[in-house]
RNA sequence: ACUGGAGUUUACGAAU
């Protein structure tokens, strides 16, 4: 049971979802009952990969063979409500919890309380984290962090701060993610020179900064048109032991189509493959973007393509993308076609 | 062995 579920869990994170399923009936028609942790595999990957259905009917499938759901269980599918937008729903299941002899946990407060955040409720989410103790639960930093991120995120600084401070009189240490949301945000504001000085603070406390720092930051001083002080820091994070990744690359992509055109983007694009460097899936969107606006629908397409026929075919997003170029443009018998050729090639439209 | 928080791309609207 458990070479299976790691191999599913493997095969999850890959995306390969239909071979996750195989697996798991191979392992039942191999008479291997699956317990609580093999479930929950299924279940976080199904809901991970926006198989919000299939995984329901799995916890239905729970019950009838007599599996009672856990703690993890539990928060593994109240997190997957959540980030499907039933929140509502997420609250109404740990309200249930007791039932099953599980009890709410910081994991599943911090869970709920991201997804209140994440919709903008936040004064619901701050009530949530003070009924934590009726649970016997308290918040930790991650609690605190996702607040503080969500804070950030509506602009409302100052609260964002005084959770700060509540966080230390806890007790309770930044972590290194704490510090990122705090850099991001500073980021946002235009407050660069503060970032990077937070950032060594950072460094100087044993953290050690990492890609979700670096790419903001590059993305602010793209956004300024600084791009020698980007590139410096490149080299200042290359020589600290953080070498640029694909997601750096798209940073300084994305400045690249914007303000310099498609031509300097093909180039690099170019040096980033010679250096090593796998295209993503956000690579090809910029990219497809950056066509799109440029009028070059054909080359959109045409990537669009490639992708599919080499089993990688682009999120919904991107599909959408090239949709509504199409519609704008008046190209109906090309949308129509691509339409189809999406649901032949079992894309699911939103 | 399984569950929670941060980063790079994408919509729309407004203004010009």
């Amino acid at each position: 049971e458990r070479t299976y579920s790691t191999l599913m869990q493997g095969l999850f994170k890959q995306g390969r979802i239909e071979d996750a399923l195989e697996l798991w009936k191979e392992m039942d028609s191999n008479g291997c009952a699956p317990r609580n942790f093999s479930y929950n595999v299924m279940l976080h990957g199904l809901f991970q990969n926006g198989r919000m259905e299939e995984a329901m009917k799995l916890v239905e499938e729970m019950f009838t063979k007599g599996v009672s759901p856990n703690a993890v269980n539990f928060n593994t599918i109240i997190n997957g409500l959540c980030k499907h937008g039933k929140t509502e729903e997420a609250i109404r299941l740990m309200k249930k919890m007791s039932e099953y002899g599980s009890s709410p946990d910081a994991v599943t407060f911090t869970t709920i309380i991201d997804g209140l955040c994440k919709e903008g409720r936040l004064e619901v989410a701050i009530r949530l984290m003070g009924k934590m103790s009726e649970c016997g639960s308290k918040p930790d930093t991650v609690t605190f962090t996702t607040l503080i991120d969500g804070f950030c995120k509506e602009g409302r600084l100052e609260e964002a701060s005084s959770l700060v401070e509540n966080m230390s009189r806890r007790g309770l240490r930044p972590d290194v993610v704490t510090f990122t949301t705090i850099i991001n945000w500073i980021c946002e504001q235009g407050r660069l020179g503060e970032a990077l000085r937070l950032m060594e603070e950072m460094c100087g406390k044993g953290f050690r900064p990492n890609h979700c720092d670096l790419e903001y930051i590059i993305k602010a001083f793209c956004k300024e048109g600084r791009l020698e002080d980007a590139n410096k820091l490149l080299e200042d994070m290359a020589n600290i032991g953080i070498p640029p990744n694909t997601a750096t690359f798209n940073a300084m992509n994305n400045d690249l189509c914007k303000a310099r055109g498609l031509q300097k983007t093909e180039e690099l694009l170019e040096k980033m493959m010679k250096a090593g460097f796998e295209p993503d899936a956000v690579t090809y969107c910029t990219l497809m973007d950056a066509m799109l606006k440029e009028q070059r629908v054909e080359d959109a397409l045409g990537i669009h393509n490639v992708l599919t026929s080499k089993g990688r075919a682009p999120a919904v997003h991107t599909r959408n993308m090239l949709l509504r170029k199409l519609f704008k443009n008046g190209e109906l018998n090309v949308a129509v076609e691509f339409i189809d050729g999406m649901l032949a090639n079992g894309c699911i439209p939103d």
